[in-house]
DNA sequence: CTCTTATATGAATAGTTGTTCATATGTTCA
DNA sequence: TGAACATATGAACAACTATTCATATAAGAG
């Protein structure tokens, strides 16, 4: 079907196909931005900002749910973005990726850029 | 619960909850990363890095159904994030964004400088 | 006007994901 | 050793999402 668009010839989406990352590369990088897409994990990662907290903190902090909290912790942890350190009873998070800053503020600069 | 850390006093709680950015913003933002975190909006993005292409010939490159395309386009341009312009029979789209390639690129490197 | 082509869209479905509850693990302190 | 606390985790459930199928709209060709 859609033999369409002469403008788009078989030659000129074959040319782009071999251009294109890997379906594995992707993948990945949709996995990645997957874990930013989430409010609470966001909510984390902003904390996470302002220097390493441990669960209890972040939990007071967005007034949430330990558990909830905790799953995040685990999901954002397996991504690389946060990493944990512990200490006696507690266990202290912080941000594993000087990437994900840039992201973050590119992000909102996006979204707020147009009133 | 969580009275926990002593390190973390309700001060210094206070005091970066106020520094957050609004549940507003965090949730605009967390949404418009969610835009990023599908394999096929990736592509598509991906795609029109090249250039504009019409509806056909994504679907020829990505080898999709062109439903499936035609309703992640949908998606992908409420959140403006690309933009179609009509020509006859056809609709040809584009990147709506120059933001989008930096936090494309910012992430590709995220996610492939570990080996 | 009718047929074909390009795109859009609604409904249905299957798969995924976030939260909650209950409970487990592990650590400190008495 | 046992109680109290911090965190992790499995199961269950509800909510959401991507894809497919069927069909609608819209435009050009004959």
């Amino acid at each position: 079907m859609t033999i369409c668009c002469e403008t788009h010839e078989k030659d000129e989406v074959e040319l782009i196909r071999n251009a294109l990352p890997s379906e594995d590369h992707l993948f990945e990088l949709a996995e990645f931005f997957k874990m930013l897409g989430d409010s609470t994990r966001i909510k984390i990662i902003c904390v996470l900002f302002h220097g390493e907290m441990c669960v209890g903190g972040i939990v007071d902090l967005l007034e949430m749910n330990q558990s909830a909290i905790s799953h995040q912790l685990r999901i954002l942890k397996q991504a690389r973005i946060v990493k944990g350190r512990k200490e006696g009873k507690q266990v202290f998070y912080s941000l594993d990726d000087h990437h994900i800053k840039m992201i973050y503020e590119m992000g909102m600069e996006h979204v707020f850029e147009r009133i």
